[in-house]
DNA sequence: TTTATTTGTTGCCAAATGGCAATTAATATA
DNA sequence: TATATTAATTGCCATTTGGCAACAAATAAA
């Protein structure tokens, strides 16, 4: 067994309490690959083919809105999932682009491959389900934050939760993903310093 | 059969393309009951027990926010899965409220049932995946939504998607799910009719 | 019905954020 | 290195939204 694959063991029992040889032979179904910083992972209009671990690297998703604007949807560092969940599970076109920030190493498997692991192994059947349910909990608790936090409370959350991501991209996306304009998160970076 | 079992077998083959008699099978699992207005289908703290359909009826959910005010996170009008589903599928407590705005009539799966029926209905998982899925499209929808419209865009989104929470639900609540005080989603429907 | 409570509206002003243009800084390209 | 391009900052002002208080309207309770 490769040594990196260990960070996607960890990962599923973390997601899913699973005896160790279970999530062993879990992970034992995903495939290594490497992606080169700025190559895309996947490309709005395709259909994502690839569930993907991210175990090294940097990954950030966007989308357009209506007037066209380049939207950041979300950045991934290691140790996470990268996937269009909706994509890849109905198999239909993204609306998103994934692109790497950094190279990356990715552990994958593909929507056939992971079909056939579901109706073999109900311990994976859980851990997509558990996966899936953490996700969605997720995007819940980002949704209230933007309802109900300032756009300077947010950067707060993000600088304090995620710091990695200022190291990884340009402000404007950052901007983006907090739903501010480049010219504010530039104003609220002032504030923010000279309170700190 | 009961005739009123019929919407939850259309839900289901239009979440899951799947043939009648397998969506009238795993309908058959549901069981029906009523809930009566202003009663609790969840509380804050407990466990989801229950896998809901909502039938007929309106019911809305709510949380607290770090201030201990009350906020709205999202109202659901008949015809639609009303679950929360990270407290029903992690079988942890709650941090929402679910509560009926009228008269509801709904069908509902135990959790237990439900992870019975899913060993042995394959079906029927792919059925909760999909559903799984499409939650979690919605949400990401919303957030991009409240992320990248004004108020009045959201405001005019909602009461043109969903005319009837103006029918069910007091304004100060359509205003918290809006993320804007009632003081100004007041002003912003003087202005909006005045545009129309 | 009368009274109390909750909900919704409005005026006034403050705070947050956006839009645009100019400038500087950083990065990519020739 | 020199040049072109992109990213980030800043000033000025407009727009959006919030906060508070007063009031009106609707609903619930006595």
């Amino acid at each position: 067994m490769a040594a990196d694959i260990i960070p996607l063991i960890q990962y599923i029992q973390q997601t899913f309490p699973i005896a160790t040889d279970k999530a062993e032979e879990i992970a034992g179904r995903f495939t290594e690959k490497e992606v080169a910083k700025n190559d895309y992972l996947l490309v709005e209009g395709k259909v994502c083919k690839e569930f993907c671990f991210l175990e090294t690297g940097f990954v950030w998703s966007s989308t357009f809105d209506i007037n066209k604007n380049n939207i950041t949807t979300n950045f991934y560092s290691g140790r996470q999932v990268v996937c269009e969940l909706f994509s890849f599970f109905k198999q239909i076109p993204s609306k998103e682009n994934f692109q790497a920030l950094t190279d990356c190493r990715i552990w994958y498997i593909t929507f056939d491959e992971l079909q056939i692991a579901f109706h073999s192994m109900p311990e994976f059947r859980e851990f997509g389900r558990s996966m899936l349910v953490s996700a969605y909990a997720g995007l819940k608790q980002r949704m209230l934050s933007m309802l109900h936090n300032t756009a300077e409370e947010r950067y707060a959350l993000l600088i304090q939760q995620s710091p990695d991501i200022f190291q990884n991209a340009p402000l404007k996306n950052i901007a983006s993903y907090l739903g501010v304009t480049n010219t504010s998160l530039s104003r609220i970076r002032k504030e923010f310093t000279k309170k700190a």
